[in-house]
DNA sequence: TACTTTTGCGAAAACGATTTCGCAAATTTT
DNA sequence: AAAATTTGCGAAATCGTTTTCGCAAAAGTA
């Protein structure tokens, strides 16, 4: 590693200018084939590394991509984190992770912070606080790319990766429905959030095509996201105060997934027995918890490797992108015993 | 938000020249208190933002500091990392974050990247495969501020901070002893780690101190801490198939704990019937792990603020810093139902 | 041979900020 | 009133790189 070397000091060494080294390091067709070999060989065997921040200065990037999600203790998060660096860091970015803690004030921060340091992209997770996005608008009027993840706002129109949370909330709602249940619960996010909508509509749908009409009081939004106890507490709560108790929830979200178990537990309701449960997920744990947990697994790792190709996809392209897409990746239910009713009707007939 | 100003453009609307604008904006003393004023004014009214590029080409510095820890889809590191935030971003640097996935070259990769990007300081707990620390010597001989936590070498001198391994290791196996379990094995990372050193000593220590002797053939490493299933499933199948086997088992860090549970139940093990089990993790679904889990927490949040305090103190230290610091930190023991055995001698005879 | 084109390279500007130095004008000291 | 000092500011260098432009020498064309 040595001392760190600069482009001015081959130059002196090899007698000739900056502009030719340079240009010799960046297969400039200027430069005879001597020269270039001449300069390459000696910054090889002196390891010379371009100092990126000139670089950056100079061309006014750089090479580094931002992701903004709400926290990184969460499997979901660190799943997508790890997908998205892998694509990254092939093509030489850097990736500089910031969480808005589910805050819509740091997440306005965040956006400006990093837009003044110039990164050249964003990787965007909203919090569950932010309704308003006009931190965005502004910032990609101002020429920074964004691809938004997961939690996703309509209000910007640029490239999306989502999962299919409309069907994933479907299919734990039928099964849950199928196993036997009648009144199935919905503990979700604030309801401006797209994750919040998509997998309401979803469970929704899953009631309409059973019958089962809707109660509007079996539906519990927690604004944090499961990230404050309480505030699933109370749900969780008000859910076995009511008259008509529920047999079983299905939480919308990673935080709340283990959140609301965590309650059931302390409230010492016994599950799947009192009350079943299915939700989002993508804990790496399911599998161990108590009871072994039904869960709505999303691709994270492909979500976060697609959201880094169609940022670096704009940013590689010469000429400003126009046309947006929106992909949307299929969710995955893993059937576990959180979820099964061993002496409901609907199973005994069916066997 | 608006469009990007620089200090130039101050300086064209206000007629004077780039020094003084800087020079103004950094209170020296050498412009008068108007022009201060008109400048700072002038630089409010059209959120002047300084560009940090710039800046740290000039100042030879970036104003961040980089992570390097094997996984980030773990709550003990994913805990340290918001501990490191917190403090980091009061001090107005900027975190970057790099996972090794326990791997040494990429490790000795991503040293030679931060040091390279010239960050201001390192922030490192060390892959389960590094024996050689080399590639720290080096760039710390070339100015590069170090500190080391959770897993450290004891090669290089400089901060470190770590939980009180071999205490939080005595407590748990001590604990498992005074349950009334005999044969304790101890499922660990690679040798020659810091943490797997002294949470083994902590755990052969509790073994002396009740006269039990020790078993070689209850002592499992895993070269990748968790992260490979398959490395751990060997070593649980070992355990289970010797013609003595462990009737508990304490495991190590944070990976291997839940790893071990999880083949616990994929070989039909009764917990803590057949096999009780505590361990470290600071897994935040411990308490809803079937069966709940006897866990050691590590100090996460404040074991990374800590780091990233000593860390900054050296960063902003006028003279060399020489006299380097350890800091050791209490573990807490969390007893949970792995851990209890409802029909032993000892308890029995103990109520 | 005289002219044009190509080749290979260097000088210098640029990115945005900081800092050293120099220089007038204003102020204080003799 | 002359000399010395202080005050307030600007010119220019600097950090390391990229890029535009210009300019010789070499090569090609008429």
């Amino acid at each position: 590693m040595r001392e760190k070397i600069t482009i001015k000091d081959i130059a002196k060494a090899l007698q000739l200018s900056v502009s030719t080294v340079s240009k010799a390091l960046r297969d400039s067709y200027e430069i005879s084939a001597e020269t270039q070999t001449l300069v390459k060989d000696y910054a090889a065997k002196h390891r010379y590394q371009p100092n990126p921040i000139a670089q950056g200065l100079r061309k006014g990037n750089s090479k580094s991509i931002a992701v903004i999600v709400p926290n990184i203790d969460n499997n979901f998060f660190s799943q997508v984190i790890n997908g998205i660096e892998s694509i990254a860091h092939k093509k030489e970015y850097n990736v500089i992770i910031t969480q808005t803690h589910e805050s819509f004030d740091r997440e306005v921060l965040t956006v400006q912070h990093h837009f003044s340091r110039s990164v050249d992209g964003l990787i965007v997770s909203l919090s569950s606080e932010t309704e308003n996005t006009d931190h965005f608008a502004e910032v990609q009027k101002n020429g920074l790319p964004i691809v938004f993840l997961d939690r996703v706002p309509d209000s910007i129109n640029t490239h999306k990766v989502i999962a299919n949370n409309f069907l994933g909330a479907y299919e734990a709602t039928q099964h849950l429905i199928h196993q036997g249940f009648k009144r199935i619960a919905h503990i979700t996010s604030t309801n401006f959030l797209s994750i919040t909508k998509e997998r309401l509509a979803g469970y929704i749908r899953a009631l309409e095509e059973n019958d089962i009409p809707l109660n509007e009081d079996y539906i519990k939004y927690c604004a944090h996201g499961g990230m404050i106890k309480d505030e699933v507490y109370a749900a969780v709560y008000d859910l076995m105060t009511l008259r008509k108790k529920p047999d079983a929830v299905f939480t919308a979200s990673d935080r709340l997934s283990t959140t609301t178990l965590s309650i059931l537990h302390q409230l010492k309701i016994k599950i799947p027995e009192q009350m079943a449960i299915a939700g989002f997920t993508n804990s790496i744990s399911a599998d161990i918890f108590n009871p072994s947990f039904t869960t709505v697994k999303q691709p994270a790792y492909l979500m976060g490797k697609t959201a880094t190709e169609m940022l670096i996809s704009i940013l590689e392209s010469k000429r400003p992108v126009v046309n947006f897409e929106k992909k949307i990746l299929d969710t995955n239910l893993i059937i576990m015993d959180s979820s099964k009713k061993y002496h409901s009707k609907v199973s005994a007939i069916s066997r």
